[in-house]
DNA sequence: GCGCTGACGCGAT
DNA sequence: CATCGCGCCAGCG
């Protein structure tokens, strides 16, 4: 496990519950930029149970699974258990990095 | 070293 | 919108 990895699990880590991230936006804040393909590769190959990798998708805000594939189906079950509406594999609502941020950034109310 | 592949991204069509 | 093409980067044979 080489520390690119630990940032960039620990940034999947910091997306809050009912909220997405895209691949792209991960590496970006794990100071990694352009290396989508590298957080897909570490969620691959991750074994924590407790990251939550469903809250990661596509920057179009489509799941990254091939459809109808189990790894498809187990994050579309777990977004809707967070209570993210998913429709036809892609979210309402895309990822938003602003909001994201706000979400991260924003001091306690 | 070389080419292929993929849980990616983005602009063009 | 849906697709395509091309760039990008790490693994693997």
């Amino acid at each position: 496990m080489d520390d690119d990895s630990n940032r960039i699990l620990a940034a999947v880590h910091a997306i809050p519950r009912g909220e997405v991230a895209a691949y792209g936006e991960i590496a970006r804040r794990a100071g990694l930029p352009r290396r989508a393909r590298l957080v897909a590769r570490v969620l691959a190959q991750n074994s924590d149970s407790a990251l939550p990798w469903h809250r990661v998708v596509r920057a179009d805000g489509r799941i990254a699974f091939p459809p109808g594939s189990t790894g498809f189906d187990e994050q579309l079950r777990r977004l809707t258990e967070e209570g993210v509406v998913v429709r036809d594999g892609r979210l309402t609502r895309p990822p938003c990095a602003e909001d994201l941020d706000a979400a991260l950034w924003a001091p306690p109310p």
